[in-house]
DNA sequence: CAGCATCCCCCACGATACTG
DNA sequence: CAGTATCGTGGGGGATGCTG
């Protein structure tokens, strides 16, 4: 298994900081897999929306909303998008009065969820104590 | 990073106080300590500090900076500090001229380790499908 | 060397309104 | 019902300069 597989970037060199003047398409990447999925499932919802596929396996727009408290249309919208256009969700539409839209996971985002529900995992495991540290941290600084 | 201190606490006189704008019911879902979790690791160099304190066991900051291409001096710092906080890793300072930090994981970041090593693994061997969809979707939208 | 302080840009996200 | 369009904002995060 390869590790450290990110190459230079070139962030410093020639042709970086034309970021002042405003730039189109850049391409900023690193090319670390790793980070590109993070960056995916660390926005918002998208963890939450994979969770619920995934314990239900199918559900219409307004069933997914119901099951994630304080989500926006919008963003729920857009979250769903990005994951069927990453290839985690399937879409499929009922084109009935008034029309029914349902999603659920492809077997590539069943996939995700397994490393997902690991993580699901530790942080109910762990995060008590990543609080308690936090709150540790707090009390000596303020003394 | 996201927030974390709801409670006020406000000592008089300390800078406490985040009450500007007044958010009225946050805190929904009861089992978002996996978004929590995700919040953290989501930032962009969290995940890869991590990764790279565990394949090293401990290390300099000017070495973690090294070894992490692109990331800015602050950004380290910061994603150090909430580490820290956070108690998923442990700074040690030489009180040299000049001084000497070191950073290693603490036995609640190794444990963070195995989760995200996973999911790094999944990064590796899925993302290229993911970005064949993507192109995928791409070409479709453009017919 | 390690790290704050400052400025500023960009975009994820929320609220609201409208459509097929 | 299942979205799109538009506007506004907070804060993540990059660049730069200063300090102990």
């Amino acid at each position: 298994m390869s590790e450290l597989a990110e190459d230079g970037t070139s962030t410093s060199g020639g042709e970086a900081g034309v970021t002042r003047g405003g730039r189109r398409g850049d391409l900023f990447d690193p090319t670390c897999a790793t980070r590109k999925l993070l960056d995916r499932i660390g926005t918002k919802w998208t963890s939450m929306v994979v969770k619920v596929l995934a314990a239900a396996g199918e559900l219409r727009f307004t069933e997914l909303r119901g099951r994630i408290p304080g989500v926006s249309q919008k963003m729920l919208s857009t979250t769903l998008q990005n994951l069927v256009a990453d290839g985690l969700v399937a879409r499929r539409v009922e084109h009935t009065v008034p029309p029914r839209v349902f999603y659920r996971l492809t077997p590539l985002g069943d996939s995700l969820e397994v490393p997902l529900a690991a993580l699901r995992e530790w942080a109910e495991r762990h995060m008590p104590e990543v609080d308690a540290a936090r709150a540790d941290v707090r009390r000596a600084a303020e003394s």
